[in-house]
RNA sequence: GGGCGCUUAGCUCAGCUGGUAGAGCGCUUCGUUUACACCGAAGAUGCCGGGGGUUCGAGUCCCUCAGCGCCCA
């Protein structure tokens, strides 16, 4: 088979990445093969779940780690002879798609104007803009959902070349969109069914609210930062001419204020609880109430609940059921009208005006102005630093507003479901392990239902219309839902079913639900979206549960959370059987990388300078779950990869320089013993992949790859000069097992090589086992002990200052006397006339005389 | 404040179920060896974060403290 015109003169790694990819496309290397998995049956199926990245940013080097994690379990389980289902997708859907839009563009959504079927944007790539609403233009929802489509289209390409450059073994067949039409039928149908089952349900509540996007926000994107702020101390007034001092940082909130609140063990105010006081400026009644949450070291240990400051205040609405006196709107403004308006003093209601239409920064201003004016401020604001809830993409701090919003139960307020959850975690075999801790604190600290509807544009609709009364209010009680048949549905656009279009918004008539689902609504469905849950119920029964989901640790408490819960929720199943967890990257001083920091690399540079396999190598030689460090000005572990698939292509090239011969039957001890060598190797990476520890795997290959250029080569080249048979069927095997050991991880070098001597490709070979070998034995260490003989041999040289290749005219090896079983190689590589062995427990070189020492 | 992880050679990291430290890089010296100069050979380098404990014996198990990181409050 040896073709030597397939060996290049001098191979390199520059060039195969397009050549290999190309070849892959061609001949359907990675094409799920439907027909054979279905007569295999769903056990010959390995199915990977991939997190569809994020259409709207870029890809960083993270992604490039954890995505070659993934491929190297796909790679190992293809060659195990598993089908494999891996499609890949794009989160083109939702706000980051809209901001982004928005810049690149200069646009902005206004629902209200019409369709502009001859729309050209203001400009294109202006991603360094102001990003300021006044600079953008209005458009239509619909115009400016297919330039959010047009520009994730673009991003997709580039993506798609890149984790093609990278070698990712996807079926480029089974790529899908978050806001494809799949995907939203998807998304519609299961919203429908938690709806029809009870799951998806509307409430009117205090919702966190970001007045930049002007939309709620669920639980898992909220982040803490540290703000600075002031307490402020307040006089309440008590009938009896008494004041209480309170401490708060929100004073503006004073006219929303329903209550003050203690701790009940609180002896100071303990009196007090079931009487009222008066708030200052306003002049409203308040009872003193007591709650287990009021904090007694905090402040004068009593604190004003107002509707709503936080989501403390919150909690004690609810519990202690207390009135709703809101008065931030979605803008984040102080509202024209007071709820509580009617309880205000004239002196209240003057004040009240002055702060309407105020934001919330104005309007603490004024209100402070107020209260230093009535007497009512005690002393200086006290200035301290506290950790206030952001929208994690906002960069304002998150108002709590009434809305109506729709959720999702998530286990919160269901012990059932929370228990099913816990279940499917424990089911799930997390690697490492320790992840598992994350999902459950997660869904142990869960506080409320998911809140799933957002007040966006671009995102999947809501698939519900409600009836109007003669009124023309709506009835939202009884949402009009769609036939699953007529998915999806846009109620916007589209009429409610039983009505015409000329019905929407006339009383007696219906009006279209126009909130949209938050985006993880619909990547919670990944798994559903690429097995065709809809459209090809075979397939999904094929295919589902997956075999692994692989992914980043950040995303456990949302992607993985959510997508457990709708598996369970619809399916009753744990939606796949693995979870492999990837670490982050760091730079030089164990900072995550972040834009803002400025040491962000890009993923094609890096794989344009090193070549991929170097790039993989790298991913593949850190854990799952372990961070790595990366230093973009000194990538060492890059270059060791580089080195690494050099090496592998100019071993292959020599060893495939001596012509295959005949079966040897039997091999020279030294030959039997390395291949024996080889067979622990195969095991102990076998036995790593499947623990999912492909660094482990990773190592031990290479560590023999190595031993096995720099010892055995050199030790048995002058028995393959002279067309050993053993040594060159050894030499032969032993390559090719490697290759495919190696496979994985460097995709086109083992493929080069492989194709010098194969016509299929070395990834539709199967994985090795020790029958590939040609021998049975154990290994009986002969070969290390031979390794280091010849290091005595060589350093005798180094000592001596003279060339490796300068003759031995004799010397005296102690040492086992199995060594005499390879004497001759020995005596070849150091080019010794005499070697005697003698008797010994240490391998020891003496007495080396050598054929003509050096000019001192 | 709670949880999790990490702390081993100058650097990046291995060290599984306990038996007196390993790899690569870097460094030093040497080598124009016909697979490879994107090379090869040899060499030096460690109170395995601190302190207790269990044990004949502890990077390895237990407790505790400290530092770093992440997640959740």
């Amino acid at each position: 088979m040896n073709d030597a015109a397939r060996i290049p003169e001098k191979p390199a790694l520059e060039g195969l990445e397009p050549k290999w990819r190309e070849a892959w496309e061609h001949e359907g290397t990675y094409r799920f093969d439907r027909d054979a998995a279905l007569a295999a049956g769903k056990s010959a199926v390995f199915s990977v779940d991939t997190p569809p990245p994020t259409a709207s940013g870029s890809l960083h080097i993270g992604h490039v780690f954890s995505y070659t994690h993934m491929d190297l379990m796909a790679r190992y389980q293809r060659m195990r002879g598993k089908h494999l289902f891996f499609p890949m997708g794009w989160d083109d859907n939702g706000l980051p798609t809209e901001r982004r839009v928005q810049n690149y563009y200069g646009v902005r959504c206004d629902p209200t104007l019409p369709y502009d079927p001859d729309f050209t944007p203001p400009q294109e790539g202006g991603e360094g803009t102001s990003g300021k609403a006044a600079d953008q233009l209005p458009i239509s929802r619909r115009n400016f959902v297919e330039l959010c489509e047009r520009l994730t289209a673009e991003d997709e390409v580039q993506f798609e070349e890149l984790w093609r450059t990278l070698g990712l073994s996807v079926d480029w067949s089974l790529t899908y969109r978050t806001i494809g039409d799949e995907a939203q039928r998807v998304a519609q149908r299961a919203f429908l069914r938690n709806l029809a089952r009870g799951e998806a349900y509307q409430a009117d509540a205090p919702t966190l609210w970001d007045v930049t996007f002007r939309t709620a926000v669920a639980q898992a994107e909220l982040e803490d930062k540290e703000q600075p702020a002031a307490y402020h101390r307040v006089s309440f007034h008590r009938p009896d001419g008494g004041t209480i001092e309170i401490e708060t940082t929100r004073p503006e909130l004073l006219p929303a204020c329903v209550a003050l609140v203690a701790h009940p063990d609180d002896e100071r105010y303990r009196p007090l609880f079931g009487t009222t006081v008066t708030t200052p400026i306003f002049g409203v009644e308040v009872p003193v109430v007591a709650h287990h949450l009021a904090q007694q070291d905090k402040g004068s240990g009593i604190a004003m609940i107002c509707t709503f400051g936080d989501v403390t205040d919150v909690v004690w609405w609810r519990e202690l059921d207390l009135p709703n006196r809101a008065i931030i709107g979605f803008d984040g403004r102080i509202l024209p009208e007071s709820p509580a308006e009617g309880l205000f003093t004239d002196a209240g209601r003057a004040a009240y005006a002055e702060l309407a239409g105020k934001t919330v920064f104005s309007a603490k201003a004024r209100i402070v102005e107020l209260l230093a004016e009535s007497g009512d401020l005690i002393g200086e604001p006290r200035k301290i630093v506290h950790p206030v809830k952001f929208f994690e993409k906002g960069d304002k701090p998150l108002e709590i507003v009434s809305t109506r919003q729709w959720y999702i139960t998530n286990g919160a307020r269901d012990e059932r479901l929370r228990e099913e959850l816990l279940a499917s975690g424990r089911e799930l075999q997390f690697h490492p392990e320790f992840m598992r801790v994350r999902y459950e604190n997660w869904v142990g600290g869960l506080t409320g239902d998911w809140l799933i509807s957002r007040q966006r544009f671009f995102g999947v609709p809501i698939p519900v219309w409600y009836p109007l009364d003669p009124e023309g209010e709506p009835i939202r009680e009884q949402p009009i839902v769609p036939d699953e048949a007529s998915l999806p549905v846009d109620p916007s656009s589209d009429a409610a079913p039983g009505y015409e279009e000329s019905q929407r918004g006339v009383p007696g008539g219906f009006v279209g639900e126009l909130d949209i689902m938050d985006t993880w609504a619909t990547s919670s469905l990944t798994p559903q979206i690429a097995g065709g849950w809809v459209d090809d119920p075979e397939l999904f029964d094929l295919v589902f549960p997956y075999a692994l989901r692989s992914q980043g640790q950040d995303i456990i408490r949302t992607w993985l959370f959510s997508t457990v819960l709708r598996a369970r929720l619809e399916h009753g199943e744990t939606p796949w059987a693995h979870a492999g967890i990837s670490g982050f990257i760091v730079d030089p001083d164990r900072k995550k990388m972040s834009k803002s920091k400025g040491n962000v690399v890009t993923p094609q540079g890096l794989l344009d300078e090193h070549g991929s396999d170097a790039v993989r190598y790298w991913a593949a030689s850190s854990k799952l779950g372990t961070d790595a460090a990366f230093d973009p000005q000194n990538p060492k572990t890059i270059k060791i990869g580089r080195r690494l698939a050099i090496k592998v292509l100019n071993a292959a090239k020599f060893v495939y320089s001596f012509p295959e011969v005949e079966d040897p039957h039997g091999f020279a001890p030294l030959d039997a013993d390395m291949l024996a060598e080889l067979g622990r190797v195969i095991e102990e990476a076998t036995r790593a992949y499947e623990a999912y520890d492909h660094a482990r795997a990773l190592e031990v290959t290479e560590q023999f790859f190595w031993t096995f250029c720099d010892d055995y080569l050199e030790l048995v080249k002058e028995r393959a000069y002279a067309g050993d048979a053993s040594a060159v069927t050894a030499l032969w095997t032993a390559i090719d097992v490697l290759l495919r050991l190696l496979a994985p991880v460097l995709p086109f070098a083992t493929e080069e090589v492989w194709r010098w001597t194969y016509d299929g490709s070395v990834h539709a070979a199967s994985w090795p086992t020790v029958l590939d070998l040609g021998v049975t034995e154990e290994p009986r260490g002969l070969l290390p002990a031979v390794s280091t003989a010849l290091v005595g041999i060589r350093r005798a040289k180094t000592d001596a200052k003279a060339s490796q290749k300068t003759p031995m005219l004799s010397a005296t090896l102690a040492g086992p006397a199995i060594l005499a079983e390879a004497l001759d190689d020995l005596r070849a590589v150091g080019r010794i006339e005499r070697l005697d062995l003698v008797a010994g427990d240490e391998v020891l070189v003496s007495d080396v005389v050598l054929a003509e020492l050096p000019e001192a």
